[in-house]
DNA sequence: GGCTCCAATCTTGTATGCAAGATCTGCATG
DNA sequence: CATGCAGATCTTGCATACAAGATTGGAGCC
């Protein structure tokens, strides 16, 4: 019924939305009778998967959502910023306005996060907070970047996820804002400045976490902190026909 | 006898070494038999490549290796441009000296890049040069960044073949050299700057090679250049039992 | 009760068979 | 000679069967 691109989309869309975690098993078979199509598909989405580093094969026992751990989780933080900075510093270098047909992407977009941020749809939050470094790489005219922002934008939210760093939808929405703001004066500098700043509190968080020992899979699953209960109540039996849907 | 990983390596280095243009056909059936497997096995490999960009599957046509478009090129151009000077602003950034471990296997991969550009090794020589500025980001303590950057080199590797654009492998080397001694000053952002310059030699070329028609397979193959007559000898009937190898 | 070992079960690893679409070749026809 | 058509061939798409390792559960023994 569908094919392997659609599966590892949903796969990549279900973490981005915080409804799967680290560590998660991605049986071929549960997937082949979740997607109604046979194993062959499964793997071949799942050898996608791995290719960029989201899914870990272990040998004749399962796959598994990729867990990350505080050095890579680092090494993330420090290529996004290299990136996310380097994209607006070369904006700044080519010294022309960035086209309004992108801006306006980027303005739809903050709205879109707005709604979400003030709305009570959980999943849809994170998805775009997310969602934005990525928009932001495609409006900015690098669709290369853009993909690898992407797949680490995916790892980034399982490190987050697995440490419980607190996240500040509204702080983060209103950096976001930050950064866009500057670009519509044309300055880029700022906006390189201003995604600095955002992208540092994150790294903080990293270093704080590096602290402490990083919770399990199985102690996550068994004291469930209040506003997570929801996101677990899906992984119960009667509900667990549908989880990535 | 082999499995995917290797394949789907010799394929890269393949690509590195410049013994596999753009367009090339990698048949399932062919390279199973070149391999000794199944075609699963290679499918795997191709799946990967896909993911990667490097491989594209036109449906029940056949795989080929990425045709990259001067669009795409410039992409790249920029990508590794923001990564590898970023890679060495955040070095400078920190004020902390290189490792010595770090700079000795730059050094090291210094040495064996002489050692290919003074002999006649042609593949060698090109898959050092290319594989410096891996070598460079895996030494800053980056290997996610070291990843993308394999593959991106890869697909500038592939551009640039098409392009013929003429390769200057003494004038790389010594940029490669002028990137490297600010470092062991502990300078670097001088070894940004020339990083920055070295790149920037490179996007000119794009920008020429954007004036002309890009060279098809087809045309390469049929009226081969001096230098290039080695390369085609290996796609002859006779020879064509190990290409990769 | 606790420990060991073996069988049952579950998982992925790999090959193969068949289906279906694309291309190519050769023939018939204008 | 050009053109269109049809069969032959080659290609990937996908499902399935079987192999083999990993884990688990329980029976038997100490």
């Amino acid at each position: 019924m569908a094919n392997a691109n659609t599966i590892s989309s949903q796969v990549i869309d279900a973490i981005l939305s915080q409804r799967l975690a680290p560590n998660t098993r991605l049986g071929e078979q549960d997937l082949a009778a979740l997607f109604g199509c046979s194993r062959t598909i499964v793997r071949e989405a799942l050898v996608d998967l791995a290719a960029r580093g989201i899914a870990t094969v272990s040998p004749r026992r399962g796959w598994y959502l990729t867990e990350v751990d505080t050095e890579k989780a680092r090494e993330l933080y420090v290529a996004r910023e290299i990136i996310e900075t380097g994209l607006l510093r070369h904006l700044a270098r080519r010294k022309q306005a960035l086209p309004t047909a992108a801006l306006d992407q980027i303005a739809r977009h903050l709205d879109a996060q707005a709604e979400a941020v003030a709305g009570d749809d959980i999943p849809r939050r994170s998805y775009l907070l997310g969602d934005f470094h990525v928009c932001l790489a495609n409006s900015l005219g690098n669709s290369v970047l853009a993909a690898n922002l992407r797949d680490m934008t995916v790892l980034t939210t399982l490190f987050t996820m697995r440490h419980q760093t607190p996240h500040d939808a509204q702080r983060s929405y209103e950096e976001h804002v930050a950064v866009f703001e500057p670009l519509t004066r044309g300055d880029a500098l700022a906006a390189e400045e201003a995604m600095r700043c955002h992208l540092s509190t994150w790294e903080e968080k990293v270093n704080k976490a590096r602290d402490y020992a990083p919770v399990s899979a199985l102690h996550t699953a068994l004291t469930p902190a209040a506003d997570l209960r929801g996101v677990n109540a899906s992984l119960t039996d009667t509900a667990k026909k549908e989880p990535l849907l």
